[in-house]
DNA sequence: TCGATTAGTTCAACGGCTGAACATAACATG
DNA sequence: CATGTTATGTTCAGCCGTTGAACTAATCGA
């Protein structure tokens, strides 16, 4: 009983849009004061949760003392193993990155093992910036590629040419060999940053993450929708146009053909190394070849979105990564294609918005997926 | 706690494939026998659980004392506002129909108080053939259109020719009107019935009911995913070939426009009174144009639910109403599309099961809707 | 300065779970 | 057929954790 009241309370201060009082979270829970300043206690010095500086009182009365999430006390680590780099950030319970490691590479058609080694290194690295700072709670990995829901076998992975690929045992003969690990999909895990960074708001919303390839999720309610295959929401190949061009993956005219980074900057005449800026500055500059470029996307991106939101009714757009960057000229031609193409707009207008986390999104998810087990039951990791 | 322990053993004893005993109850869900005991007891005086007759002991200790849903104790309605008839359900802990009203009729373009005062009295009546029987619980109302997640008010209903109707006070100023009442869309209701017939099975389907229309419902883990606007799943709409014939909704070459009844017919060269068991006659006796519109709503139906399959990452399909009755000939075109278009084929195979439950599935879900509260928390019935 | 108001704490009481012992009812075996 | 074994279900004392009321703390307003 004090196992799941602990998590109700962490869970009301962690979800809460603007720092709680002992006062409030008793009234939100229905648990009495006294319950909850004891419940708090434990909490305190569990180093979950902290009193935060007194705001201003507005009002008549004791003033409040403001609870946060801690910081600094516990931590999870979030490892990204993306297309072109390695990424691992450890986050505490206040979201806030306490330390911080990425090493670019190219890992298109990589060896699993090499690439996992350097992971390992990198996670190790910063397992030991943080050496006798917070107590690490877990790790969350990021693929750009297929988990079945619940598993932590990378199944397929097109973009690294991996396939079947255990990474429950990265950690395995290391020091933090104990460490609980999480695997989802990139998209998967940037979506539950946003949909975190979003406590308090709607969070009803289909998030496409626009990088080589095109990556999206379901978010209903808070929670990412992974389906029993664990790809869910994944449309970069959703076919736009059939007759359209040709697809890596085999089909033709599948939206990343359109919509992915390559695309794009074959439209727009620009080199392969050229970056998103570089394509944004030209679009600005009213380059015609660019503009095109960048509009087709968002034709094609909101054709894709619009089977989307048609099958899972939702009617909100996160605009990710390249799309994100981008959004000044493919919110108007995604959303005219919404607003043409979604049986509901006529009652739920879709809705195109910009992702409020751009910093490496599937890191911060990754972490928080680790930490999940932890703010889901406390106890068990105050009292070990 | 003692709610929500309450709570627990009842969901341990209803969603149990097999009858469980007290140490069956205690052993999975980590309570004490001695707790489990007690609930047990009140639950059993509440009239939600009953000691079944004990079965031939197996091995060797005290035989177990089989537990299972109460009948005919407590009940819910489930109303059904269809196309073409009215229908109310009186269902029960273990799903038994204590009763059952159902009136034939036209509700195509009708006038919403006429029909809605038609099914006042029907609900009216079901509950007077149960006087002094079961407790309601609750009503559960399933219609043929869209309702926005969490509401009561039926948006649209195309076929129906209803817009904004508030169904949350339909029993207001009868007998009945302290019942809870639920609403939510046929379809979404029926894949719950189904859902719920299926326990302890992989629960993890998209279910196709074919009638008029095409409705659909997506479910994961057991539970119905309606999105944000209600209707996630519909696939009646869906674009099967762009320069198709044309369909009800205004567009051309919805799956509707394939595999809905009136399509069927049409192509199948039958009169627009013929039921689908003439179909399935005439399909059965090598009917050349019979075969063809039957088969082609098949590939139809895999075209839409392929598309459907690869956004939600799910592998089964569960064909219900029409497409139950025709399975033998819509299967295996469903399967063959599936297995060409779903892009996960290779590593989970599309699957296409048959529906478990073929009699008005939507009103048995309609009632279960209704049952869910007193399920989620039934410290608050009994001591009420 | 003194109520009014709200936040947080203390403490006795009670409800409900736990764990161990016990009763019950089968099977197994010589 | 008596006895031992095994498993289910019940009884009961003990204890943990929540409750509710009274109390203290801290601020505002008059």
């Amino acid at each position: 009983m004090r196992r799941s009241n602990l998590g109700l309370v962490l869970r009301e201060v962690l979800s809460a849009p603007a720092p709680v009082s002992r006062a409030d979270v008793a009234a939100s829970t229905g648990l009495t004061r006294a319950t909850v300043s004891s419940l708090v206690e434990s909490l305190l010095a569990a180093g979950l949760v902290t009193e935060l500086a007194p705001v201003a009182p507005q009002g008549a009365g004791r003033p409040a003392v403001p609870l946060g999430p801690a910081r600094g006390t516990v931590a999870a680590l979030g490892l990204v193993i993306s297309v072109d780099y390695l990424g691992v950030r450890a986050l505490d319970l206040a979201g806030e990155v306490l330390a911080e490691r990425v090493e670019a590479g190219d890992f298109r058609r990589s060896d699993p093992p090499t690439v996992l080694g350097g992971a390992r290194r990198l996670v190790g690295e910063v397992a030991g910036d943080l050496a006798d700072g917070p107590r690490l709670v877990g790790l969350g990995i990021a693929v750009p590629g297929l988990v079945a829901a619940g598993t932590r076998r990378l199944r397929i992975a097109p973009n690294l040419g991996w396939r079947d690929v255990d990474l429950g045992d990265l950690l395995a003969g290391t020091p933090l060999a104990d460490l609980r690990v999480e695997v989802d999909n990139e998209a998967n895990l940037a979506a539950r940053a946003e949909s975190w960074a979003r406590k308090g708001d709607v969070r009803d919303f289909v998030y496409v993450n626009g990088e080589v390839g095109v990556g999206g999720a379901l978010v209903q309610a808070g929670a990412v929708f992974v389906g029993s295959d664990g790809g869910a929401g994944e449309i970069g190949h959703i076919t736009v146009a059939p007759d359209g061009p040709d697809c890596r993956c085999g089909a033709t005219g599948c939206l990343e053909a359109f919509a992915g980074m390559d695309a794009m900057r074959r439209a727009a005449g620009l080199p392969v190394d050229a970056g998103v800026e570089v394509l944004l500055d030209r679009a600005a500059a009213s380059d015609a070849a660019a503009r095109a470029a960048v509009e087709g996307a968002g034709r094609a991106l909101g054709i894709a979105l619009a089977s989307t939101l048609n099958t899972v009714a939702i009617h909100r757009v996160v605009l990710a990564g390249n799309f994100a960057v981008l959004a000044e000229f493919v919110r108007a031609p995604v959303a005219a294609e919404l607003r043409r193409r979604v049986l509901l707009a006529e009652w739920s207008p879709p809705e195109v918005e910009v992702a409020l986390v751009d910093d490496r999104p599937a890191a911060t998810g990754a972490a928080l997926a680790a930490l999940a087990g932890l703010i889901a039951d406390p106890a068990a990791w105050t009292t070990a």
